[in-house]
DNA sequence: GCGGGTCGCTTGCAAAATGATAGTGACTGC
DNA sequence: GCAGTCACTATCATTTTGCAAGCGACCCGC
């Protein structure tokens, strides 16, 4: 379905999109994060034509981000659920939904709530070393060579 | 070019990828952020057809990504900046970087550098809140209506 | 045991986006 | 003039997306 053969440059960023990089497979996953790890329950939820999700779901499981689980024998059903990968790719949807909320949020919109402090979740993306946010601090590129 | 026109549903993912959702705009954001901010510097950098490039850069100008900037009266010629929506947008694409070292990572791989500290950049997403690693903590999940 | 109904898809085909290649206009420098 | 650079546009083939219809494997009611 992807050619899953790249020549991969050196851009981190660049094996991240090869990987995940269109729309629907990022709803994909907000969806099943949601809870909606179904075919019936993605296809109605997203609005997506059906032969479009089943490559989807066939390259995000390829790409390593679902698997599928049995949920029923008779008659054989599968559903899809996060990996590892996939649940580390959680958080940057969070990033993105916060970016569009502050540039594209007009009107009321669904959000996520700590569970134990109540409050609203704020997600920024920090430098995990010195804990400033990116963007706070001049960074330097480096290239590999 | 884009329709610009959208439903806009209750998802602030699925608006913040209406703007950016494709693969050769974050690519295009990052070599911009690299200091590559001229058509022919980005089409080479990215390998990108002509008339593609042209479209990204329309749509992330329409977009409010980036804003052109002319650098030559005569002959007259443009570069692309960043608005503050577009630098907005970076960390998110550090994020998708850490993201794609983790899982697609072989091989040497560019990298930012904190300049102060000198040490390695390490992204990581925490809400604003806690300063917690957004999965370490459980969320919950709530719609407008 | 036959006629729905659900679920998870596949198939066929039209429409839209992408990509390769060639060309154009406004210059500059010689 | 004449070559060269830069920022594109135009044309067309290829690829991807999207819509609508259908299909197979069941379950459920009668």
């Amino acid at each position: 379905m992807t050619g899953e053969k790249e020549i991969l440059g050196t851009c981190p960023v660049d094996r991240g999109l090869t990987r995940v990089g269109d729309r629907w497979s990022m709803l994909v996953l907000r969806d099943v994060e949601r809870g909606l790890t179904r075919y019936e329950q993605l296809r109605t939820s997203l609005g997506i034509a059906p032969n479009i999700l089943s490559r989807r779901l066939a390259a995000l499981t390829e790409a390593g981000l679902l698997k599928k689980r049995r949920y029923s024998q008779r008659p054989p059903r599968d559903e899809y659920v996060l990996t590892d990968a996939g649940c580390d790719f959680l958080p940057i949807l969070m990033a993105i939904g916060a970016w569009g909320r502050k540039y594209n949020g007009a009107g009321a919109l669904s959000q996520h709530f700590d569970v134990k402090t109540g409050g609203v979740v704020r997600p920024v993306v920090v430098d995990a070393n010195t804990g400033a946010p990116i963007g706070s601090r001049p960074l330097r590129f480096e290239y590999p060579d």
